[in-house]
DNA sequence: TGAATAAATTAGACTAGACTAAAATATGGA
DNA sequence: TCCATATTTTAGTCTAGTCTAATTTATTCA
């Protein structure tokens, strides 16, 4: 059984080593918004219950039962926040938080009966991929909308960054998972490009935004 | 904001003082499994709080901001529970742990959508009223099932041991809060009484059983 | 190459929440 | 009344998890 510190280090690690290829202890610190002396005692603790191997000033990497744990830890993340939203009616910029707490009361059978509740869904409200109970995540392949170039179509697959802010802008812009764009021009000035919704009229779109959009071809 | 150790000793309080008149801080150690110095140390804190007022070697009183807290907590407690058995299939007697953790992830907009998206129930899967967003509870006039005589018509409104064990019995003997029950005799070798379920067959009860169901006329 | 800097670790301190053992206090029965 | 017992509190210890400050190690660039 791991404590809610241990599950959220976990996890951390897991993240980054997702979105790079090494997962560092100020890293980690700084997601965590703790120090890293405190993060450097966490990762000895975690590398004793054999969860990852922690080479002092070399790097982190995740046994495959530490990935198993972050695996869980992330699914039942992602399953509270599609039940919060299709079924409680939250905004998705709204739902992190509690997520991140409720993510933490581990019970095999509430997390299953919860998958089976939603329909076992593939993906969350930011578009990310929850793994099913074996740890299995559907692989798709996107790329970043700002990678993209003119007469280009996609589909917004899921939003790389859910900070508030950037959601309700999409929000605002009326910008959603599934929505298909065209892309019509790029802007090499500034990396803004001008897109176009399936329905609706054509808008800019800053480079900030357009890169933490992942998209797939459609 | 208290956490989760503050929040069960305030909420074994208020059941205790819900159930006789006193709340001593051996039983408060024996409800939350832990020992009576580690209580003292506990209501040192929770007094200092404001929460409740602790006479050494008196007794303890809650506060009014005391019961509150208490009152949210048992009303998280009591939806959880209701949207386990309503919504995730859960059976009566295999709530209460999972519900003992949920009840702690604190956030009024979550309480509150979850109170609504279960349409405001009233009372939880044991029969036990769930306190409003105010800390209002629907008062009723129960008895318990052993005080009743021969004759008396009546309906299970709620179970007042939540052990496994008790309710699988129920179970297996088809009741269930809100079953209407005639009484048709009572021993007073042992206490034992044979029931008549509205729709159904005869049998009898002990009086374990019957001390435990919480009844009102019908 | 070798400082300067960045990153990580170690050392030592603190708090929360638990425990055991000992002391203090209250209570019930002879 | 007063002693035996039950209950509660106090004193002191321990672990988990955090911190700051100091030290160690790696990296970068002049
Ligand atoms: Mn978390
Ligand atoms: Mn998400
Ligand atoms: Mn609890
Ligand atoms: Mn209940």
């Amino acid at each position: 059984m791991l404590t809610r510190s241990e599950e959220d280090h976990l996890k951390a690690v897991y993240a980054l080593l997702l979105e790079g290829e090494s997962a560092l202890t100020k890293d980690i610190a700084q997601r965590l918004r703790t120090k890293a002396s405190s993060v450097t005692d966490m990762l000895k603790k975690l590398a004793d219950k054999g969860l990852l191997k922690h080479e002092p000033y070399y790097g982190v990497k995740l046994t495959a039962k530490g990935r198993g744990h972050a695996l869980q830890l992330v699914r039942r993340h992602r399953l509270w926040e599609t039940f919060l939203v299709q079924r409680l009616g939250f905004g998705w910029d709204e739902v992190h938080d509690v997520a991140e707490q409720l993510e933490h009361v581990a019970d095999d059978k509430l997390t299953d009966r919860l998958d089976d509740y939603l329909g076992k869904p593939g993906f969350d409200p930011h578009g990310d991929p929850i793994p099913d109970r074996k740890g299995r995540i559907r692989e798709r392949k996107t790329q970043r909308l700002s990678v993209c170039q003119a007469q280009d179509c996609v589909r917004i697959a899921a939003v790389s960054e859910t900070t508030d802010g950037l959601l309700r802008l999409l929000d605002a812009k009326g910008l959603r998972i599934g929505t298909q764009l065209v892309v019509l021009e790029v802007h090499p000035f500034d990396g803004s490009m001008d897109v176009k919704p399936k329905n609706g009229a054509a808008f800019s779109l800053s480079k900030d935004v357009s890169h933490h959009l992942q998209v797939e071809p459609v």
